[in-house]
DNA sequence: AAGGCGGGGCC
DNA sequence: GGCCCAGCCTT
């Protein structure tokens, strides 16, 4: 039995029902349902793009500290919202969610799915999410939980994008469409799981055609993912861990976040080369060579060998500045090296 | 339509 | 090691 027309109703009361009883209370579901706080909610709704709920609550936290309102994140400097955003990734989020707080801070935020379309960083999924949790607007949220939870309710290997909408939209509740998309997605993360789902404490498996086939994590199939690519980069360390002369990355890797002077070395090229440029770009000379590491990212894997220098432009305090992982990991080579060297380990 | 964009947790 | 995550933007 899938959910055809005749068991919507069903498969909507039911999954209403366990949410009443088994939702998730998150810091961003504050006030009555479907008359939610829009900032909190577009706050979290971005913060949540591809970043596993656990994690984005903690950010989420850290991020309402800082800025409490729409007009405080306005008013605030790109570095501050990067440096509260630092580790979460994604960082064209944090920036996007800065440019639209100073789209929107004088006329009030968005009232509706258009106007919330128009912000950067905010798409498809995260429009429906807030005209539904906060206007009570009947828009059928998309995102990956949805994705997997229709596609095993529908016994769908493949489903494309305009048919999860289209399922979504048949069995959103239209009388509760803020609760109905929390629901799916606590489903989704809590029940619904991409590895081994919890189909015994699942309150839809009576119509659900993945837990019928006896192979439910099987829907739907894995997506082909692009291959990982290979890089290397140099970078020179002028200073210690604490204060270091540090740059500005542009560009959209890593875009805004702080890092360690570094070049990446070419096709074709030795890393000299690139030590090369970078030592003339700065003005500083290389007294040795500190180590390397490596750092796997969705899509890239970066080699980078960190070397030691005298001279440079000015330094920064390393703690002040919003950095990536990998420049953690290159400045964690000065702190284990002077660790050995006063033989505290 | 496809590829780029972080980082962590889990298998 | 691979896969996934409350996606979006660019080409």
């Amino acid at each position: 039995m899938t959910p055809s027309s005749p068991h919507l109703p069903a498969v909507r009361a039911a999954l209403l029902a366990w949410f009443d009883r088994s939702g998730r209370a998150l810091p961003w579901r504050v006030g009555p349902e479907g008359r939610r706080d829009p900032y909190r909610v577009w706050v979290s709704e971005v913060l949540l793009q591809q970043t596993q709920v656990v994690r984005g609550q903690v950010y989420f936290e850290r991020f309402m500290t800082a800025f409490p309102t729409v007009q405080a994140l306005a008013a605030a400097p790109i570095e501050a919202v990067l440096k509260a955003w630092e580790g979460c990734g994604y960082y064209a989020r944090a920036r996007n969610l800065h440019r639209a707080a100073g789209k929107v801070v004088g006329e009030g935020l968005p009232t509706t799915y258009e106007g919330w379309l128009a912000l950067p960083g905010v798409g498809p999924y995260t429009a429906a999410a807030v005209v539904s949790l906060t206007l009570g607007e009947a828009r059928a949220v998309n995102d990956g939980n949805v994705r997997r939870v229709l596609a095993r309710l529908h016994g769908e290997k493949q489903p494309t994008d305009p048919w999860v909408q289209a399922r979504a939209d048949d069995l959103l509740d239209p009388e509760r469409p803020g609760a109905f998309n929390e629901a799916v997605m606590d489903l989704g993360a809590t029940v619904c799981t991409p590895k081994v789902p919890k189909c015994p404490d699942c309150p839809v498996s009576l119509w659900c055609a993945a837990f019928q086939s006896g192979q439910p994590a099987a829907y739907p199939a894995p997506k082909v993912r692009s291959a990982v690519r290979e890089m290397r980069a140099v970078a020179l360390l002028l200073g210690d861990a604490r204060e270091a002369v540090l740059e500005r990355r542009e560009g959209t890797l890593l875009g805004g976040l702080m890092g360690l002077p570094t070049e990446v070395v070419d096709e074709g090229e030795t890393p000299d080369q690139a030590l090369a440029r970078l030592v003339t770009r700065l003005g500083a000379r290389v007294t040795g060579e500190l180590g390397t590491v490596t750092h796997t990212m969705t899509h890239r894997h970066v080699t980078l060998t960190v070397f030691t220098g005298v001279g440079g432009p000015g330094r920064s305090q390393v703690a002040d500045e919003p950095l990536p992982r990998l420049d953690h990991k290159a400045l964690e080579l000065w702190t284990r090296r002077e660790a050995s060297l006063f033989g505290t380990h």
